[in-house]
DNA sequence: CTATGTATTTATTGTGCGAAAAAAACATTA
DNA sequence: TAATGTTTTTTTCGCACAATAAATACATAG
């Protein structure tokens, strides 16, 4: 993990909310209340506006507080803050390493620590995130172990399967809320997609894009416990999709899959939409086995 | 946590499996096969043993090893070991104390420390618990949030809407795997205790046997992710279990329910299984939930 | 009187060392 | 030669203190 303040966090936040257009180019950026917003104290705020304004993202006015410059938006003003999330997290390393079985099954915290140089807490937090998802297990004694989930092709069927069970399910709780925001919220983000954005975006980007769709219609449910399932769920499969070979094209469909489902729950058809929702999720299992088992075959041929 | 060696928790174990006829008196201790069985190493299988026959319970042979003593399960020959884990648990007292309106929903880790005179270790372990059921999240900055989900009555109804979206599901895995001896043991087990020992035992006794009856079966559906999301919920609801009012009979129903089920599941039908399971859930939420309406009236007739 | 700017207090992380627990290596006996 | 007994090594925990980050309190300007 790379040395991120809350207050460099912060910044990028902020920068997505400009670059989102959620907030414009002119608007004050008032510290109380993006402190409110994001539940910390000013200090970090004023931290991640001074970084803004370093980037030439905002300006400065004496005793009047920062305000979104007018530039904010030209090319590549602050660029540096995009995307950089450096994905070297030893979360990722992790796990390709146990998948591509570069370490053994039992290891010590000390082994790790070694082999990746790492603190000791970044080590701790990453093995706790790991038990998490279901891939790791504190031994009784010293040392951990490392479970085959995440290294063998039948997880992917089998996630889909856990999720072809709770989706639909969760859209015929009772409590199913309605949420016009989020639908709103979310028909846009997947129009924006299938307008092109498609064809350029980073593949971990459209996967997180897809997860995130699902995970926001299953929180409508005001079931906790079904968004909750499937966000630990969807963690897991994020580290099973990043090793599969990814199709663009399959995301077309998917994504208007979604504005499909969109549609059915505007109409106020829970029934229909959950018929709709298992379908969806049928389809990508199909697909997805198919292009897992050439990938997995294509390995052994090597 | 009251501090418990390794060795002391394997010496209850072992004591366990000698109560529970695993061992019988006169079997040989072996050092080497126990501490593989439970994935350690012989250092604290060692110290259990030793413990053991302090207690009693098994007698030493110098150069010999241990054998289970013939006294063993006579009387309370080293019933101090037997149940005496305290549940004065942190977690269970900041569980309580959260539904209580004891403490205040946002709290830091020192204030925690202070309050409960733990040691740190102890109170992160337990925050991190409480963030993976799902009632406690860590804040952007410093400190931590509680969130209502344990508190409410409608969690109850939640859980029981969840585990009837998986738990019938689970049972129609195609890797479903029809394990006899678990099945043996399991029903081994819910007769014991529908043989009486259900009006003596402890009601936490009680619900974790249930509980673990579900698992077990979920488990052999072969899909981790059905049994993962079933675990997960479990420890949950056992908060909640703890908090409602315990009713014995109920208990009798839900124990020949799962003899019923365990039946249907050696005439090798799932599908039946399946649909019964989802009756069996169905009863037990109908009558929880009008049990913790009582329960809720009560608090507030007060 | 509200938002900003600044100073102060409080919370948390990181580090290093000694203690305790567990694992691993070695020696010995039936 | 496999299990037991014993010693050595390794791993992890616990605690104190310094360093940093965030929250809070205070002062001031519009």
């Amino acid at each position: 993990m790379v040395e991120q303040t809350l207050g460099d966090k912060l910044a990028r936040d902020i920068l997505g909310r400009i670059r989102g257009g959620q907030i414009l180019p002119g608007a004050k950026l008032n510290a109380k209340s993006l402190a409110d917003d994001f539940r910390v104290s000013r200090t970090p705020v004023l931290e991640a506006l001074k970084t803004l304004a370093a980037r030439g993202i905002a300006t400065h006015a004496p005793n009047r507080g920062y305000i979104v410059s007018s530039t904010a938006l030209n090319g590549n003003v602050g660029s540096e803050l995009d995307e950089p999330v450096p994905v070297t997290d030893l979360y990722y390393r992790l796990a390709e390493d146990w998948v591509g079985q570069e370490i053994p099954q039992d290891v010590t915290e000390q082994y790790l620590l070694q082999r990746y140089k790492a603190r000791k807490s970044e080590v701790v937090g990453t093995l706790v995130r790991a038990v998490n998802e279901g891939w790791a297990e504190r031994k009784p004694g010293y040392g951990w172990t490392f479970l085959p989930v995440v290294s063998t092709p039948e997880a992917f069927e089998q996630v889909y399967r856990f999720r072809s069970a709770i989706e639909p399910a969760a859209l015929l709780e009772p409590t199913f809320e309605f949420d016009t925001q989020v639908l709103d919220e979310q028909e846009r983000i997947q129009q924006r997609y299938l307008d092109g954005a498609i064809d350029t975006e980073l593949p971990d980007r459209l996967i997180l894009i897809g997860m995130q769709f699902h995970e926001e219609i299953i929180r409508l449910s005001g079931n906790t416990f079904f968004h909750q399932a499937l966000v630990r769920v969807n963690r897991l499969r994020h580290l099973l999709e990043l090793r599969s070979i990814f199709d663009r094209a399959r995301v077309y469909d998917q994504f208007s899959g979604h504005l499909e489902l969109i549609r059915l729950l505007r109409k106020g058809d829970p029934i229909e939409a959950s018929f709709y929702m298992r379908q969806h999720l049928a389809e990508a299992t199909s697909k997805k086995t198919s292009i897992q088992r050439a990938h997995v075959q294509n390995k052994i041929r090597r």
